[in-house]
DNA sequence: CAGTATAGATGATGATCATCATCTATATCG
DNA sequence: CGATATAGATGATGATCATCATCTATACTG
């Protein structure tokens, strides 16, 4: 079924990006094909590059497809002060998460393509880099001056949130990676 | 030539392992193939199996000597207590600075393969599991007891270190990169 | 020393991929 | 409405790999 309407193709566009997010995520920008990305499309692999200049190009869009879900829904959640709890440990509080672990083709894609990106092309490390930039963003809510002190917390908590969530999806041990995201949620929590 | 001699034999499972254990650090596990650790060793694709009964087997094996080799290092360095600084501060100035992020082939493999840890085969990841241990072992000195105040330090600090160095080698921005190293490097020197 | 087992070399094999070439039915344009 | 451009299908193509099969020269074994 061969050429679809202007606004059908760029609904088709969209739908390969979503799937891309999400297997990129769960398996790795070298972990899934172009063909599998394609099929949970809903397509066939020949469209590809009708679209897309490369498997690279591709990447790119899906880290800032996920980048951008993720930073709404922690601006979402982060909004609402409670009052008792620092925003960075409400922050930790569903990031550093069992619910978290289990779902990286959900999740921050940071937390799921950090390893990869050090290798990665250009183009999708570029997008990478940008997600690293609105996660810390996410983090500190209005971007603190640079060199601040705020700025500084944002990172070190950055480090110790996306460090935790990574180091227990790879650990085969149930209790070490529970250990893990409890750890640092509560040094992020206690945080000054 | 075939044949070698008994121990000539081990002498070269041992180079295989040993270049494996770099390689696999600096381009990952799917990132090598057989043939390049073969060569890397000195030797052809084909003998691969008289060694290894698979890939996989090889990987875990490299994991292992790794962390064996980082682990005595770290113990080494951090023996001498000069006094002034806690043992987590002495920890995070050598492997949170700019000279492990430019290394990651004869640095901590726990950085380097945490990321793909989490959906390799059951054996490298057991191996990977056991170096994650190691490395808490070596951040804390003597194993402190399940759920102790020390041992949640050293899970939160590991997560802060391997967290910070995963980030700093993935950004495409040495300013970020910079940044990300300085502000975990302090929080671990500051933590209680 | 003769016989045998084997380390390592060369060279398949079969998968999996990214990317390209073609084809075709339908939108869009004139 | 007729002509044309094009989205997406099917089907190469050429690489790269992990793994296996074979061969051979040499170390062990007896």
């Amino acid at each position: 079924m061969p050429r679809r309407s202007r606004e059908d193709t760029a609904l088709t566009k969209e739908q390969i990006v979503d799937a891309a997010a999400e297997l990129v995520r769960a398996r790795g920008m070298e972990g899934v094909s172009i063909g599998e990305i394609m099929s949970a499309a809903g397509l066939t692999h020949g469209g590809f590059y009708k679209h897309f200049a490369s498997k690279e190009e591709l990447c790119a869009a899906a880290i800032e497809r996920a980048s951008n879900r993720t930073a709404s829904e922690l601006d979402k959640r982060l909004a609402k002060d409670d009052g008792a709890k620092t925003r960075a440990a409400r922050f930790a509080e569903g990031y550093v998460s069992k619910a978290h672990r289990a779902n990286p083709a959900k999740g921050c894609v940071v937390a799921a393509l950090a390893g990869e990106a050090a290798r990665a092309a250009s183009e999708p490390r570029a997008a990478f880099t940008k997600a690293v930039r609105a996660l810390l963003r996410a983090i500190e809510g209005d971007l603190p001056a640079h060199r601040s002190k705020a700025r500084q917390r944002a990172l070190a908590n950055a480090a110790t949130a996306v460090g935790a969530l990574i180091l227990s999806r790879a650990v085969e041990d149930t209790a070490l990676s529970d250990e893990l995201l409890d750890a640092a949620r509560e040094e992020i929590a206690r945080a000054r």
